[in-house]
Parts: C-alpha cells; structure tokens; sequence
DNA sequence: TGCTTAAAGTGTCATAACGACACTAATAGA
DNA sequence: TCTATTAGTGTCGTTATGACACTTTAAGCA
C-alpha cells in the first residue's frame, strides 16, 4: 500500500487516544504582590473549582498549540499576553478524573491595568496573590503547575528581565527592581540590579520621566528587538 | 447532575481529538563524535525515512508519559538512559499527514557502549553523527526537534556537567572535557573546566587511574545525589 | 637506571564581574 | 532656601574567570 492509499483510509477514531489539553499560567504584578490568574471552572469535573485558564485544543479553530493558548487566554482577558512561553507537558492516567490526560503548561505574564478591564465583565476569572494561593484547592493537579511556573518565574528573575512583560509597557527601574525583590524573596543591591540590565542592553530609556516622590525615574520600556524571547520558542520558528 | 453521574456518562471518543505520541532524541558520545539514534520507520506516513525513536501512548501499558518514553527507548535499546529531560512540546495541524498532530519531545543520553548490543539485533536502529545530519531527510519535523534538542544540550555543556551521563559511568576529566568542547565546538581552558566541576561538587573521584599515554588519568564519577537531576524534573515529584 | 615523551593535573597572575555602601542629583513641599 | 524623599552613580574590596607556565606521573627505550 502506498501513502496515499495509507492516508486515505487512515481514521485515528479507531484509537482511544488520551484527552490534551492546554493550561495557561498568567501572572501579573499589582499592589506590589504577584498574582496569578484563576477561572471558575463552569464544567465537571471539578465544577466549581478555581483552576488555571485553558481548555482543550480546537482542530478547526487552531492551526497550532499556540493558537489554543493565546485563544484560551484571550477568552478570558480580551487581550493576548506580550509574553507567552512553553513550560512543560505533564500527562498520566490520574490527573483528570475523566481518565488518561495530557496537558501543555504555558507560563505568561502581563500588565496589570492591560486586562483588568477584560476581566471585570467576567465574572467567574480573578487574580489572586500567589502567597494566598496555598490554603486554596485548585482543579485537577494546577496547583502543581502553578509551584513550577512560579519557581521558573524566580530563576528567570535571577538572571533575565523578562519579568518586566508583568509591568506596563513604560516602567521604571526601580518598579522592576522592587518586582524582582518580590520574585526572589530578597532585597537586591540598586547597583547590581542597574548593571545587570544595562548589560543586557534589551532596555530602551523612553526619554519620559514618572514624577512621583523624590527625584523622577527615567521610564524604560523593552526594546523592540528583545521580541525575539517574547515568544515561545519552539519549532515552529 | 453530579459529578459521579457526570464520569459515569462520560465518552470522550465522542470528540475528535489530535494524535498524541513522544519522540525523544538520545545522544551519545563515541569516535569524538556526538551521536543520535535514530530509527527506520516501519510504517506509513513517512515509511522508510529515518527518525526519532518515539510513538504513541498506550493508555493501557503507560501510567504517565515518562512511561511511554522509557518504554519507547527501552524497546531500540534495551536500557533505560541514566538522562531524560523533557524539552518541549510540538503540535499542529500539519506536521503529521494523518492530521492534528501532538508530540511531547525529550533529550536522552546514554553511554554508547551501554547500547551497543541492544543497538546490533535491532537492524533498523542506528548512531548517526549530528554532523552529517543536516545533509539528511528526516520523519516529520524531526530534524527541527534535533536541533533544538542539540542546542539544549549545547548550553548546559556551559553551566553544568550533564553531558557526562553521554560517558560511561567511569571517566575522566579530559574525556568530559573533550566532550564539553566537541559540544561548544572550541577548546577548554583546562583550568577553568576543572574549577567548574570541583565547584559543581557533582563528580566523585573513585580512587582508580585510567593508564594510557602519559600520567594516569584519575577515574571519576557521578554522585548519588546528582541523581535529583538526573530524571524528567516534572510534577510527578 | 636514567632520559625522553606524553598526557594529567596545579600555581599564579592579570582581568573582569559582583556585592556593599557611601555618595551625588533632582524633585516636592514646607 | 531648607528638608525629606526617591533616583541614580562612584568606588573599593572580594570573588570568579581566562591565560599560561609549571609540576607530576606514567610508558618506552637506550
């Protein structure tokens, strides 16, 4: 049999194959806390429930995983995150009562003031401050893909900025440093902190000042280049 | 209607869901070369090209996609590499002809000679030196997989020493070494990479000398406890 | 036995990155 | 114009990193 003939006959229907899906965690900074976005789950199982924001693929709808992801997540918010990234997929027989299922855990992160108009007239979605989060039950195993996403978010503060995409387009240095501090549970030295990031030279100084307090702070915002790790990297490009 | 009621109704073959399977690409090191395994494919699509080793979740046999992915390398090699680390998540529309396609790529390594017999009785099976890859046709998108999972695996050889699971479980520093460099493709200070790996605290010298050429080289290798990073660091545990 | 060759492994110095902390700069408000 | 407040810089001592010469330990051989 050729491939053509193979193709034609082929029918994966045949094939019990496990649920997949995709979870999205999407992290925001406000009130100088880090927060993470729930949904009230509408359906069994786990009805009720808060959990992450996802849902299963849509093979007319999507063309790719990203797709699900950023349509998911723009059900929810009305917006699209300018920083959406791959975390890792888990997939067993037991995480979701309905039987074998796998899910892609995305980690994303966004201004504050860009989705909270989205979310307001959606009344089942929330931001809730991630050290509150411990006491809640979540759906199926998202309290797990929460802790991992998180302690990446951390990492990524040690050594990255891509922390800043939880901050309006146009911040200030000492906004971003005080994120930082937030992330990984510590002060760090203005200094260090100002050389890391005119190191990485991905920060453009807008001209702008923020008059508040004392002396004004210079507004940053992300070069345009730095777009490059705004996005998952994956195989697609 | 409840929960219990819900599951007890619920038929998931009722939706028309993507393919699902794991592909894993497993390096090695011998010749002074870096190597992956990669397999013939026996069935339509893409019948006769080479490719990753990999395939579908058997619900049945696998309780979690790390099951599937052992078994899956179990079956080409005979062993279970010491390595395994989940490095992302491909799916589309397209990249399968039999329609939406998911695959949960991972990086393996093992020691050539650890497989090497396992290799021989599996005829369709073979080490394939990353240099002459790119000249190549591969199944799917599998040469897009192996770049990304060669890439990785480039840049731990910057920060860490996890290409030693590429060794046998005995080796030296200038073998380790020589493989970092095969790796960054340039040379190592000597100096430099030893601080590193007396610093990483990782290695362990076993006492014993490895005799050719000049001065006897000191036999090391893995701690116990360098085995936390040895397996798929997902929600599982 | 001692010399040569070869490869393993160490000592050391100059340079670069990093933490700490004191300093200067620019604004608002009294 | 003085003070409080926050932004931003200068500088120094410590630590990590690269470069490279040096020492060490084996084999082979006269």
């Amino acid at each position: 049999m050729d491939e053509a003939t193979f193709l034609k006959t082929y029918d994966k229907r045949k094939f019990d194959t496990p649920l997949i899906s995709v979870d999205s965690t999407l992290f925001t900074y406000h009130d100088h806390q880090l927060k993470v976005l729930l949904v009230k789950r509408s359906n069994h199982p786990d009805l009720d429930l808060w959990g992450l924001p996802g849902g299963f693929i849509d093979m007319q709808q999507d063309k790719s995983i990203r797709d699900t992801v950023l349509r998911k997540l723009e059900e929810k918010t009305k917006v699209i995150p300018p920083y959406v990234e791959q975390l890792q997929c888990v997939g067993d027989a037991n995480r979701d009562k309905r039987g074998w299922s796998v899910t892609v855990c995305f980690s994303a992160l966004i201004a504050h003031q860009d989705c909270e108009v989205g979310i307001a007239d959606v009344s089942d979605a929330a931001w809730v401050a991630v050290d509150t989060l411990k006491d809640q039950t979540l759906a199926f195993d998202h309290q797990a893909i929460i802790t991992v996403a998180l302690e990446r978010l951390r990492q990524k503060a040690l050594y990255s900025i891509v922390p800043a995409y939880a901050l309006p387009e146009q911040f200030t240095l000492p906004e971003l440093q005080q994120l930082h501090e937030v992330l990984i549970g510590k002060t760090i030295q203005k200094k260090s902190f100002r050389r890391r990031i005119e190191q990485a030279e991905l920060l453009e100084d807008t001209g702008e000042k923020r008059y508040e307090g004392g002396r004004p702070a210079a507004l940053y915002k992300m070069k345009e280049a730095s777009g490059e790790y705004t996005f998952v990297r994956n195989l697609e490009g």
